[in-house]
DNA sequence: ACTGGATACGTTATAATGTCACATCCAACC
DNA sequence: GGTTGGATGTGACATTATAACGTATCCAGT
């Protein structure tokens, strides 16, 4: 039988974690092999619903705080336009993703360091930067 | 004395919206005013507050249909990070803004169809691009 | 002036998203 | 065993945004 497909996600987080002195606890486990199984971007509520399949015990705190910490280790990236998150398959260590979202099927491709802006106001410095390309994927518009 | 930071502006929103045959009503007017005029990104509920000194009758969907309206002509736009919107005194046509945003003093910089990005995935048709640059300006990092 | 349709606005309620504060648990370490 | 620090539970609340529906206003055509 075929496995999840954030098996091997799941695998380099733990490795990750090691790394860097975090613990992958079954919550955040849970959190992120359920954002990296989605289908498309997902909202923070609805996994919430989906950590409580019988009446379960999560609140918002919960998942935020879940979020929050993948986030940190770049497992996770929120998609700022639509205020829902999207996991990551690379395990890159920071610099933010560019994501292109396909408005059809929802799928999210992740590129890194592509887009150098080029023309900065004089002396400003980028700390973050929040890239998000809206259309359609090669599959969405044949 | 001096004429407020957004009278050009305003005035080239009229014109705007005559070419458009559009309505700059007195509303839209009012909160392109409070936008251009206020020191950084501002809040919808901070907008509704300064629309309503005394008492006044104006409720959340009044301001979220003035914003959409005038997000509509490229007169403000929205900073997805933030949930908060900037005034625009270019009056450019459409495209999309790339923003750079300083986490010191709030004030936000525009620029326009400068990062072409490099790497976009095969066949991805670009209809909306959100980019956000936080960090500090010129200013700020002397 | 009258009327009809479209647009903008008022109003109420509620949905959706996100955070705070404090209590409790639990594992690691001494 | 006690202590400590991080993680989680829990309830309340804050913030952001929209739905739904009625009313007012503008303007074109008559």
């Amino acid at each position: 039988m075929s496995r999840s497909k954030s098996s091997k996600a799941l695998e380099a987080a733990e490795r990750l974690c090691q790394e860097r002195g975090e613990r992958l606890t079954p919550i955040r486990k849970r959190v992120l092999e359920l954002v990296l199984d989605w289908d498309g971007p997902v909202k923070a509520y609805d996994l919430l619903e989906a950590l409580n399949p019988d009446a379960g015990t999560a609140k918002p705190p919960t998942v935020y705080r879940a979020l929050d910490f993948l986030m940190g280790l770049g497992l996770v990236h929120k998609v700022e336009a639509l205020n829902a998150f999207v996991g990551c398959t690379h395990a890159h260590d920071e610099g933010g993703a560019e994501l292109y979202i396909c408005s059809d099927c929802g799928t999210v491709e992740e590129r890194h360091g592509s887009a150098i802006p080029k023309s900065v106001p004089d002396g400003f410095k980028i700390d973050r930067s929040v890239i998000e390309h809206f259309g359609h994927c090669g599959n969405c518009t044949p």
